[in-house]
DNA sequence: CTGCATCCCCGTGGATACTG
DNA sequence: CAGTATCCACGGGGATGCAG
């Protein structure tokens, strides 16, 4: 597997923000696209819970779906081959008489595993701050 | 990581979150309903891109509009109520004859606009490699 | 300018049943 | 055990029109 880090995108520092070319009309950079195919992968329903769970180790299918309990059989699939797909997991199949098969975490899905435990970190953190939020803003708009 | 229980009050009707079922997996932490639907929040198709947008500066909602260019009023509307209503953005009215509205990220807002951003950072500079596998992997798929 | 209401399409995701 | 296929309900989200 080769990676193309020959073109990392400009920008100004880590806390910044990206740059923004002051002759462009709609905010579109080139990358907004990809960028949030990622960001809507990790938003879906199940992606992240699967990645917190194989961040441990490799897992097995029914050991995932069993953590996870609510989740259906089909979602559970959907979700791993979406991750297989973007190259984040690894899917390995042991053709044994009851079949068995491991998902495991590739180095990307590691790295990626890590932006995402911050946000998930964070969002732990505050949650008291936001429902807090939440219930103020349904009072006010309950009295109206 | 150690995911830990915290108990959560028990406020499901108006945040639009499912109740859970009582069967559920022995990976039951109340957190993840609070994790998730921030997580959702970030993840679904405008909220990032309207944080980025504020981080600058405070901005109206026409400003906004155009800024993005393919988003509709509505989903503009929405998305901006969904961040007042967490308590991220600040939602000012000025009375005047036409009417102004600032929208401004919170202190909050602010907070979570770094892990967010610390993975939009991450999508843009791994997006090659996902493109890649993704490429590759629809191939394999193809040639089946 | 700002924002709500309405209609409507379509993707996500849940339940179920069936194969290897 | 792992995965696929089918059906279907629900909500996200776009287009348009109207109101303050």
């Amino acid at each position: 597997m080769k990676l193309e880090r020959s073109d990392l995108p400009a920008r100004t520092e880590a806390t910044g923000l990206p740059d923004l070319p002051p002759g462009r009309g709609p905010y579109e950079h080139s990358d907004c696209k990809g960028v949030n195919s990622v960001l809507s992968r990790v938003g879906d329903k199940w992606t992240v819970l699967v990645i917190m769970l194989l961040c441990e180790r490799p897992r097995r299918f029914n050991e995932l779906k069993r953590m996870i309990g609510s989740i259906s059989q089909r979602m559970l699939t959907l979700t791993l081959r979406g991750l297989e797909r973007d190259g984040l997991v690894t899917r390995t199949v042991f053709p044994t008489v009851p079949p068995r098969v491991d998902y495991e975490l590739t180095p990307l899905g590691h790295g990626l595993s890590k932006p995402v435990q911050a946000l998930g970190l964070w969002a732990r953190e505050h949650l008291p701050e936001i429902e807090t939020a939440r219930s103020a803003f349904d009072d006010r708009g309950a009295s109206s």
